[in-house]
DNA sequence: TATGTAAAGGGGATTTTCCCTGTTTATTTA
DNA sequence: TAAATAAACAGGGAAAATCCCCTTTACATA
């Protein structure tokens, strides 16, 4: 095949030494080439706005400096729709899968896949516009109910903040000098919590808030 | 350069999309060429066994199913202590390098350099015999003091069943049930601890413990 | 305007965690 | 065998955390 006549491959990811072995396999398959990659989201938009020919398809990490997928994911919806978002990420996690997905990607591919499952989802998704791995799609299924969703996505700012808090060796007095609210208070945070995400005790906080992500260590 | 007179090195990582990745970015380096990969320890052991060149080089993944890196690692230097072991992973923190040094890898390396820096690594190994990033060298000198080495080692096996039965939302004396002993025991190593890691509360302890991997969500 | 609802705060009790200081028992070691 | 050491265990008490039920304030809206 003519190299013009390729499908075109944009790779957004802050591992180089992944991003540069992933181009040569790609440049590897026989209806795919890689244009260019980024190291991040920034980067890609000023590659995309002096770029002559657009890539039909992008694939992009989640977890990146400077301006991470999910940023770069939107900006992408906004200025240039028709491109095809394939997110690849080492993160199964549902929130962050569903997450991606809301943003506009087209598929979500693990990093810990077959090469040849690279290939059938970029052709997929140029013949059809989607790819879904039976893990992600099986993990979609299982794994949220869609209220279980909305609960667990509508923290509050104050909320959101105090559970932050709570993941650290302050006690709760502590926590509502800093927020500058009574103690009382975030004892009607903490108590709520409790009974919303089904909970025992702040250990279970703690370690919910670092499975969904709420938290770094 | 003919391809027989380049330098052999096997990969072992389950991680296949990046494993055959990283094959063709290495076998594009001029003076080596990718013997085999495996998807783990056990494989990687099949492989030795029957192969009739051994490869002088190993990229060694830390997280694996079945035999992970550790283990991998202490078969080649039982058995094949000739071969160069390169670490490749993700995990940045001070035990899980430390650790993999003591069992004989001659360099550490993270999964997100660039891939000028493997060509260099390679390089060093052969000519050499050993090689250490900057960073990795740089984390070790700062990070770990010999004797907290030892502390965050030397934990006994109640010590270790008590850690992880904290980061759960028992209640201590639900630990002490079925760990079978009185709560003023679990009281005990709760407070040892405590003062042995430096921290203030059992969020703390979990915190520790999720760090240095002492346990997994 | 009356009503509803969400956020902040409170009283007070129970449970759990945290801390300090000890004893007993078994196992090592000098 | 005597001394040292480590592991298990305890008493007692203070400080947090947890729980239940209730009030005030503010803001929206039927």
């Amino acid at each position: 095949m003519n190299i013009a006549d390729k499908h075109t491959v944009a790779i957004v990811d802050d591992h180089s030494l992944f991003a540069r072995s992933l181009e040569k396999l790609i440049n590897s398959f026989s209806n795919f080439r890689v244009l260019f990659h980024a190291k991040n989201g920034k980067e890609f938009k000023g590659f995309i706005e002096e770029a002559q020919i657009l890539p039909e398809i992008v694939l992009l990490d989640i977890n990146m400096p400077v301006m991470n997928g999910f940023e770069t994911a939107e900006w992408i919806m906004a200025n240039h729709p028709k491109i095809k978002i394939l997110a690849l990420s080492m993160e199964d996690d549902e929130q962050t899968i569903l997450k991606m997905l809301r943003k506009g990607a087209k598929g979500y591919l693990l990093k810990d896949i077959h090469p040849e499952i690279l290939n059938t989802a970029l052709k997929e998704l140029i013949e059809r516009g989607y790819y879904h791995s039976e893990k992600v799609s099986e993990t979609l299924l299982h794994s949220i109910s869609p209220d279980e969703e909305g609960i667990i996505l509508n923290f509050k700012e104050n909320e959101m903040t105090f559970i932050q808090l709570a993941c650290s060796e302050m006690t709760y007095k502590e926590i509502a000098d800093i927020m500058d609210l009574s103690p009382k208070t975030i004892d009607g945070y903490r108590q709520d919590l409790f009974k919303r995400l089904k909970i025992k005790n702040r250990v279970g906080l703690v370690i919910f808030a670092l499975k969904k992500n709420l938290i770094k260590l």
